[in-house]
DNA sequence: GGTGACGCTGACCATATGGTCAAGTTTGAT
DNA sequence: ATCAAACTTGACCATATGGTCAGCGTCACC
């Protein structure tokens, strides 16, 4: 409330319009992939003419790059409690739960990062390699100080990893076939409820996780 | 060699122009998906002009369909061993094994499944509701009579196919992001190994399937 | 060896698409 | 009020793309 008194539109506007058009082109990216996804479409979903779009991001492929931007922070800031002095079952359970959250609020998110590694992470094999490589490589020693303490059976951390994210993320990234293999018109609690359940089961026992810490 | 002598060129030869497509057809889909494709790179993939391409599938969508077809037909008649007087485990494992093996030998085809759901499976849909559907049914059916025998614990069917379908395809679709978390080159041996061996223990300890018949 | 159907292809076309631009409008500071 | 910078947009352009077609080559059959 104190300061320059107004809203600094000019600035604020920007920042505005900007996150309109990445929050409206997520959705268009998601259903139609990068190449099937047009700037006309695009600027209709923003409600913007077209040439507003390429006044804020020049080009489709920096428009698509600043989408997915958004989107890896998000993802990363959903960071998991897989740390070293934490209880295993506990970590698990709320990285699971975790990820379905994901998975049921911003399915598209999903979808347009299962489309870009699809096609190759042509614009996130960097991080890949780098940020993921590494996150992934510190959570493994996480979990194999967890073997180690005899507190869950020897398992191939990354590959744990791996079938989370799998499983996990298909509620959002197949949604069209789980809604036509259950005969629902949308996944709601009792789908979610229902898989996050056999998802802990299969992780946590599979693990051979001891309940408590 | 006997008969009538000749290799019956004409049909045979239409035949086998047609596969020839199709097989070339496939990696162009799965690495740049429907709108990605153009005519002329799957024209070029089957080293043959554009126009002649057009001779045997009237048009692209036409052609889609016919990968999709072909893709579905080796997908289903992978067929599982998920029968009422089978042992769980032998199943499940079978199962887990063939889906892995599939994920390794032909991953164009899952990828191609993969972009085609996330699209909303615009093709497939009634495939969805229909054929998979029934399957999913009657081997839920199956998979709920175990559970009644005391050969495993209760859980729900239909999730646990879509763990294993997402757990097993994601070393098809998502290999880029696999091959860079392992900081390896290409999948082999040892990646699929560790990854079946993980996902059979899961699977099997988390239902806890009762080892023998 | 004639012939008609099938197979093949370069050239062409209409449209869709990403991107540009010049001209107009709004905004904030002076 | 003035002005420059930021924002907005309809019209336009070059290119890429799916699809067409007329004509030529080839093969099986008589």
């Amino acid at each position: 409330m104190a300061g320059k008194g107004a809203i600094l539109p000019r600035e604020q506007l920007r920042q505005e319009t900007e996150q309109r058009i990445l929050r409206a082109a997520e959705p268009v990216f998601a259903e139609a992939g990068y190449a099937g996804a047009t700037m006309a479409a695009l600027a209709a979903a923003a409600s913007l003419p077209k040439a507003n779009l390429h006044y804020y991001f020049h080009t489709k492929e920096a428009l698509y790059r600043a989408v997915l931007d958004n989107i890896l922070t998000v993802w990363l800031s959903a960071t998991d409690r897989i740390v070293p002095d934490g209880d295993p079952a506990r970590a698990f359970s709320h990285y699971i739960r975790t990820k379905m959250t994901l998975s049921r609020l911003r399915p598209q998110a999903s979808k347009v990062f299962a489309n870009e590694i699809l096609r190759g992470a042509p614009q996130l094999h960097s991080v890949l390699g780098g940020a993921l490589r590494s996150l992934v490589a510190e959570k493994s020693r996480v979990i194999e100080g967890w073997i180690a303490q005899g507190l869950m059976d020897p398992v191939e951390p990354r590959h744990l990893f791996f079938a989370i994210w799998a499983m996990t993320q298909t509620y959002a990234d197949f949604d069209v076939q789980i809604r036509a293999v259950l005969d629902v018109d949308r996944l709601g609690d009792r789908e979610f409820s229902a898989g996050t359940a056999l998802i802990e089961r299969l992780v946590l026992r599979g693990c051979g996780v001891r309940p408590a810490g």
